[in-house]
DNA sequence: TATAACCTTAAAGTCAGCTTTAAGGTCAAC
DNA sequence: GTTGACCTTAAAGCTGACTTTAAGGTTATA
């Protein structure tokens, strides 16, 4: 198949797969006679598995170094990176929360004062920052 | 105050105060006689209004548009936009613990098939993403 | 035969939020 | 009087993951 299907196959931009090959995530290939890329159901796979690996927070960068120079998946290098991921992830959700909660107690802040007809000016914002976890 | 001295005191690198100037966040202010830029006490809090709001997530483009034409602080766009980044927060959570699930069900299909004493190729390590939510 | 829909390349542009560089001016201390 | 720490500007560089552009070659269909 020629890159346009490849790209419709895998739900990556054409554009995108010649830029993979292009940094060397994507091997380069066969050409047919008209200087065409041909690629087959193995190229499919190949993309979706960036795909996923990207959707677990691996970088473009980090993806060659899940695999073995023989091509042979590793897996404790894998797991052991699985493993950095999920932590960075919970670390992520953790940093969220706290952020949403800062964000409900200034919203409840905001309201009480709004609701004393107050007029809130630069100064009286900032004693409610300091109020709240920063 | 000189610039340097706004830079230590609101924790904001002075390259960092000029680009703001640059682009229009910080007002320009006064200059003295050798052309240095003159700070007071209220450039440092200006200065920490933009660090909490970018810790709450919104965007330098986004943090002018928290204030009126007349400078006050207007409480409906602000607690409209906490709303609006709190459901962010919120939406951005859920999304890392699938993402945090996907992984650890990951691991452990990984690990079983280790187990098994099983090498894995390509293939079958498609067959585990299938497995997986996606 | 012409037109559209593909494909090719190298190089530049995009996003946000800065940082760095180059080339210089100012000022206090020794 | 010179060293070093500050300040000034405009412009370029950085990050990652692409996308877009320019300029052209190929192929299927009408």
């Amino acid at each position: 198949m020629k890159i346009g299907e490849l790209a419709k196959h895998s739900g990556i931009a054409a554009s995108t797969i010649r830029y993979y090959e292009s940094i060397g995530l994507l091997p380069p290939g066969t050409r047919n006679n008209n200087g065409y890329r041909q690629y087959d159901k193995a190229s499919v796979e190949q993309l979706k598995m960036i795909k996923f690996a990207q959707s677990l927070g691996f970088s473009l960068e980090e993806i060659p170094s899940l695999r073995k120079p023989n091509e042979e998946l590793d897996h404790n290098a894998i797991i052991e990176r699985l493993g950095e991921k999920q932590h960075e992830a919970n670390a992520l959700i953790e940093q969220l929360q706290r952020k949403s909660e800062r964000i409900g107690n200034l919203i409840t802040l905001l309201n009480a004062s709004w609701s004393n007809g107050e007029c809130i000016g630069d100064e009286k914002i900032n004693e409610l920052l300091n109020e709240v976890e920063y």
